[in-house]
DNA sequence: CAGTGGTCTAGACCACGCC
DNA sequence: GCGTGGTCTAGACCACTGG
């Protein structure tokens, strides 16, 4: 794992670990930045580099004149957990899904500005009601485009993270998820769906998230069961 | 202004007022970095930071090999817009509030967990019908430690930003925000002054307000008329 | 190939917190 | 005063992108 990582990476991983083992407790002192330097053999530059990895992180917090520390509050969970498999995973349960919909569609104008597609450029819409633990908790739609992401047409979708799937088939990092959310009351075949009823309560969130050059990859809308789920993000 | 920033800050500024000045466009290269130390008389690793500062910003990107540029979406909105009054006038609305509650009172068990509470240390605690343009939006309870910013309790916070003040008058520096978000159905007298009815859909804020150094400070919850407003985040 | 960003060195001086 | 983090230098070699 360490094979050809930078230095300063590997020092990050270090100092990661001692916090998951609970070596550095919340609010403790990591070891100082001349420290590190002499456990890793490196100069102050490398070692700071480290540390302010995990400063951007949330994970430390620097006093000046005194020392780091680790970060009161667990932001790791926030960070980096693109799409609904994986939130589900952080908090213990098992996700799933039930194919509503998966075809290639024409996007409308909404969509053609979020993934800025090109004249004619049609798009994979999935739509899928998604389980924690065969509960329902909220319905999903995701666009992406089918010029770009063609192998994932067909691909077996109930049980799989399509950000995984874009991860391993396309190498694409991700970056930043500019969501919006408001509240709304869903109804119709949707509502029946996720609430067993002909209305209720649902988070709406529409989010465009981008690869690591800004790219839009993706373009969603999905509708969580309003008291069963909670949103939890960290806004700097 | 510019009186004793660090080199690093005053380049950051620099490339950040040629992007608000449309001198360097959305998606076009900023000067690189050895351009920068030239201009700047400095060495690469200054003028690395201050391109380091408004990527991790959201600012601009990095593409190895080629250059950096400037993002393709504006996250200056989300970053630093603590509170509703920055974030009526960012969307250009004039925001108001009226007063519901305004006392020195008990804090519940979750309160005194978010923030920290010492035994028998009392909360302010704010509720406010927040307004824009006139319009009701949210019904938002804040409290914060009484023994901490006691100089607050009795002032006006009709048209005030409680978040000024707390900068103003004790100095503080923002720092992360966690916020936990569902949808609500509101009812009773906060349903009528939020509706003009006896119950309506409402997203449902809690948010926990940290300064720079990781010490909780306030701790709030809105319910914001979920038909009229939306909220806008980032996520990296 | 030249130019870009990615990583790294081995020092330096300063501002700040704590004892 | 001593150790901490905050800033900065003047180089270096590498990996990648582009023409």
């Amino acid at each position: 794992m360490t094979d050809d990582a930078p230095l300063f990476r590997v020092i990050a991983s270090f100092i990661r670990r001692g916090i998951q083992d609970g070596e550095y407790p919340s609010g403790g002192p990591v070891p100082s930045e001349t420290e590190l330097c002499a456990m890793f053999d490196t100069s102050r530059m490398t070692a700071r580099r480290a540390i302010d990895e995990l400063v951007t992180e949330g994970l430390l917090y620097r006093v000046q004149g005194s020392g780091t520390y680790v970060s009161h509050i667990e932001l790791k969970k926030i960070y980096r957990t693109h799409g609904f498999t994986h939130n589900m995973q952080a908090l213990g349960v098992t996700p799933s899904s039930r194919i509503l919909v998966f075809e290639v569609a024409e996007p409308d104008g909404d969509c053609v500005q979020a993934l800025q597609l090109g004249a004619d450029e049609k798009i994979i819409l999935l739509k899928r009601l998604r389980l924690a633990d065969l509960e329902p908790m909220a319905v999903e739609t995701v666009r992406i485009s089918y010029q770009k992401f063609q192998k994932l047409y067909g691909r077996d979708f109930t049980s799989a993270s399509l950000y995984d799937a874009l991860r391993d088939e396309y190498g694409l990092e991700a970056g930043y998820s500019r969501q919006r959310i408001n509240a709304h009351t869903l109804t119709g075949a949707d509502a029946v769906l996720l609430f067993g009823r002909k209305s209720g309560v649902a988070l709406h969130v529409r989010n465009i998230d981008y690869d690591k050059n800004q790219i839009p990859i993706a373009y969603a809308d999905s509708y969580y069961h309003g008291t069963k789920y909670t949103l939890d993000v960290i806004i700097k």
